[in-house]
RNA sequence: GCGCGUGUAGCUCAGCUGGAUAGAGCGUCGGCCUCCGGAGCCGAAGGCCACAGGUUCGAAUCCUGUCACGCGCGCCA
């Protein structure tokens, strides 16, 4: 949904007024329409910049003219007031109908409507290597990933959620070289529980002992160099062994990965997200390489010192894509491009989504340069989403310098301090089961919340104690304002005070109940609320849930902005207004806990 | 050197399809629980929107240039 609901009647209603020589619509007239700049001045703003060329006029002529004729016309129903203020007309809607329009079908729990699309999407995100540790830098992606997801689907695009795991290469080897080779049978015995982590440890010891016996080398040390060279030896036949399927192995492999892959479950659970399908780079290794002796057959792809790749003259300073080495072995990149037509013969996507660092971003031009020039309809439907990486204040995270914080931390860390510091205080009274959920819930609220708010192109510094810190502009604030208005429907239906079910379907008491709210903070909470439906448009357009984010920082104020004045208390209030008051905390509770929704967050009943 | 990105309040960031006196959170200072949740609300102080040109009735926003910082740049992923 472009423009709101009450944004169209309300450029209906201009519309009706507008010069014949003015060919605008409806819909352009609601996307001009903003808010103004103070509530004093009016709900809803019409800029008449555009009208000026038409109408040979001045913009604030025009706003003095088209306010003159909406005055009148009369009340037109939902604009009941047209000031000409400078070049601009604004404008004052009844909240009869504004809120009949935004909060009846919300407080029955419709979320806003969007267009059914018929273009398939799939969003790859994610993408884990094996072996290694999952840190806090690799939940920025998956939040992303997982919200975009979402996000498309409220928009109504079809979408087939994807994750690739790097189960192969380099790396592997490494870790695989210190457990074979290095540790002794009883080192070789796993942790029972964290066995993924503890691979990342073996992984991290296997490079920093090559980097260590790397400087030494360079420095002259001929001991050093030979263990290095053995290690290089050894680290490369197991990678050749892998390939050839070498049954020992093999098996050795498939064992420590799927502890690595049981790792990823366990979080992928603990986070609420599910992939439709998983991919594998183990079974993209050989058709990429398939791929390349096909199209360097065909011409498409030539040799290069040795090597085989494109030349993409587009891509002016790095111009070669190499995709075979020297020594026949595949790359990064030659997954790619197997992956990428798996992807299209397998699930039939009109438009393949990459969520992946924006150091990659050259590479992607690439491979869709590449797809492009290999004969895919698809591949100008390839899209590569950036985004910037977290680090820490000490620098960059690196694994190997155990300059990095894992995610389980984070978790661990988060969710005890929700519950000393905040639900210790409700044992005995709820049921500890439901203390453990709500600190779950909330704990996940704060971290998607503080990966995805910051726009993409930010990079993330991430300080555990601010993140733990849940004042401001953060997950719970939107949650606690969810739960508040929860709790105030609770305490109305204690004292018998419940929204009538067959209220928002009766045209005259849905219009009274809005009629009612005549206070600012009403005024605001409605107006708010019928940004929810346009602002997750435009999120899901853009690729970017920061602006979901934003949008609901601002809904949550006004929820408490309302909340918190004395004078819209809703349980002592009566007839109409306790009517309309009741629409207003519901559908602002549903419209909390949908958006929240599109990024992956749950808002508990109370925290 | 080339490419991509960033530069807005003390700090962290919104705003960037050009439009009304540039907004928020944190921090600082000052208020608000005899009535719905203080993880909250209200107010104050605080800004040559990196710099210089240009386009325009109008520029934080678009164009050009400069500076600073980050990232990437053939046999890693």
């Amino acid at each position: 949904m472009e423009t709101s609901p009450l944004a169209l009647a309300v450029a209906s209603t201009i519309v009706g007024v507008l010069p014949k020589d003015v060919a605008l619509s409806v819909e352009e007239v609601a996307g001009l329409l903003g808010p103004t700049p103070k509530p004093e001045l009016g709900d809803l703003a019409f800029p008449c910049f555009r009208l000026a060329k038409a109408l040979r006029k001045g913009p604030p002529q025009i706003a003095q003219q088209l306010a003159a004729q909406l005055a009148e016309a009369g009340g037109s129903g939902v604009v009941t007031e047209a000031i000409a203020a400078g070049p601009y007309l604004n404008l004052r809607v009844e909240l009869g109908h504004a809120a009949a329009l935004v909060a009846g079908p919300l407080a029955e729990g419709q979320p806003p409507p969007a267009d059914a699309q018929s273009q398939r999407v799939m969003v790859e995100y994610s993408q884990p290597n094996t072996h290694k540790a999952f840190h806090v830098g690799h939940m920025r992606n998956l939040c992303l990933g997982d919200a975009i997801v979402r996000l498309l689907r409220a928009d109504g695009y079809p979408v087939v959620a994807a994750n690739y795991l790097g189960d192969v290469g380099a790396h592997i080897a490494k870790c695989l070289w210190w457990y074979l080779d290095v540790l002794d049978d009883a080192g070789r015995q796993p942790p029972d529980e964290a066995r993924g982590e503890w691979l990342g440890e073996l992984y991290s010891a296997a490079s920093n002992q090559l980097d260590e016996w790397k400087d030494a080398a360079d420095g002259g040390d001929e001991e050093a160099r030979a263990r290095l060279e053995a290690a290089r030896a050894r680290t490369t036949e197991i990678l050749q062994k892998l390939e050839a399927r070498d049954p020992e192995l093999t098996e050795v492999w498939q064992r420590t990965r799927q502890w690595s892959l049981e790792e990823f479950d366990e979080i992928y659970r603990w986070c609420g997200v599910e992939f439709d399908r998983v991919f594998y780079e183990s079974e993209v290794d050989e058709p990429g390489l398939a791929i390349v002796q096909e199209f360097l057959d065909r011409g498409v792809f030539v040799q290069s010192e040795g090597a085989v790749g494109i030349f993409n003259e587009e891509v002016k300073h790095m111009p070669f894509f190499m995709l075979r080495k020297r020594d026949g072995t595949g790359l990064y990149a030659t997954k790619d491009l197997a992956l990428a037509r798996l992807k299209f013969e397998e699930h039939e996507i009109d438009r393949s989504i990459y969520v992946v660092d924006t150091r990659q971003s050259d590479h992607f031009r690439h491979v869709f340069l590449t797809l492009a020039k290999m004969g895919f309809p698809q591949a100008g439907q390839c899209e590569h989403v950036p985004y910037e990486m977290v680090e820490l204040p000490s620098g960059p995270m690196a694994t190997r310098k155990g300059n990095v914080i894992l995610f389980r931390t984070l978790r661990e860390r988060m969710t005890s301090h929700l519950i000393d510091s905040y639900l210790a205080k409700y044992r005995g009274q709820w049921p500890d089961e439901e203390i453990e959920r709500t600190a779950h819930q909330v704990a996940l609220g704060a971290i998607k919340f503080g990966m995805l708010a910051r726009d993409v192109n930010q990079k993330i510094v991430f300080d555990m104690e601010a993140w733990l810190a849940l004042e401001g502009d953060t997950g719970p604030y939107l949650q606690y304002g969810a739960a508040r208005y929860a709790s105030i429907l609770r305490k109305a239906e204690a004292a018998d005070k419940v929204l009538d079910p067959a209220l928002p379907h009766d045209a005259a008491r849905l219009h009274a109940a809005g009629a009612a709210l005549t206070q600012l903070e009403e005024r605001q909470l409605v107006l708010e609320l019928a940004q929810l439906g346009p602002q997750v448009h435009r999120a899901a357009q853009d690729l970017r849930p920061s602006v979901l984010c934003t949008y609901l920082l601002g809904l949550a104020k006004a929820m408490n902005r309302f909340a918190n004045a004395k004078h819209c208390h809703v349980l002592s209030s009566e007839g109409a207004l306790l009517d309309g008051r009741l629409l207003l905390v519901q559908a602002a509770l549903e419209g909390m806990r949908w958006g929240l929704g599109r990024l992956g967050i749950e808002a508990p009943a109370r925290m």
